[in-house]
DNA sequence: CTACGAGTTAAAGTGCACTTGATGTCAAGT
DNA sequence: ACTTGACATCAAGTGCACTTTAACTCGTAG
């Protein structure tokens, strides 16, 4: 089984060493074995890393991610426990997929209007005045 | 014509007089006359607040919106800005809603799956390696 | 032997969108 | 006169996901 180096894993996986060494610090990478205190990884890490990447991109924070990890790799978790975590979640990004959904639909709206100020336009104004989205803060931080 | 102080403003507006100041700095809003160093809004300072908070919704940074309200040049008409900025965030939009809807692919299909550890899972890894989305960083922070 | 590149650590820095804290000003009420 | 409450400024803090920096340890090539 070949070895790799955290720079070759990092090349091979589109990010830097230094994302990698953070997500071990932050639960998410198992720490792997050492050849004279340097990171020795097997093929088996890329696996690890797109189910990673696919979570955050997909919204996760760190901490949510390392729920959806070890809520799975622990020897056999309760099952319902985890089909909780899993119901939340889905629930998550159901919620970002509206939010997305309603900012997509305020993206497409194609605004006609000729005005040269923003301030004297109708159209704007009433776009900007009905949502009432309560949305819930998925993607703003803070 | 009323005058209002900032915290009536807030309350109206739904946010707290500290981002009222916030966007005045970061110039979304323009800078309202003091009465005794104090901000005197008129009526109008609503409607600009509700493009911020439309343009902000739909996902653009303090920036982008920004650039929305008071134009790369003046004589671009607000459509025109509108049009430019939502183009790209669009293609955003669009891959941020693949990878929720890829996530919530994985996690529906982790009510049926019975891999003991998620590595061994071809489903997800399957799922989790179909990544072309070239995401941009839309929400992410840092 | 020395230089080089790649790895190591802990700690501090970054960007966003604000918030919080310390300190001060001011008009109105008691 | 004094207190209260809302406002002001400026600096620093927050939370997240990293990155950068400084100081080091290696194995290998020349």
């Amino acid at each position: 089984m070949k070895e790799l180096s955290i720079g070759e894993v990092a090349r091979e996986a589109g990010l830097s060493a230094s994302a990698l060494r953070y997500y071990e610090r932050a639960g998410l990478l198992p720490a792997p074995p050492r050849r004279s205190r340097q990171r020795r990884y097997t093929e088996a890490v890329f696996g690890r890393i797109s189910l990673i990447q696919l979570a955050l991109e997909a919204g996760f924070t760190i901490g949510e991610t390392r729920l959806f990890l070890s809520g799975f790799s622990e020897q056999t978790p309760p099952a319902a426990r985890w089909r909780a975590l899993a119901a939340r979640k889905l629930e998550e990004v159901n919620a970002l997929m509206d939010r997305a959904r309603r900012m997509k639909l305020l993206l497409e709206t194609s605004f006609q209007c000729r005005c040269p100020r923003l301030e004297d336009c109708e159209q704007f104004l009433r776009a900007a005045k009905r949502k009432q989205a309560a949305s819930a803060e998925v993607f703003r931080c803070g």
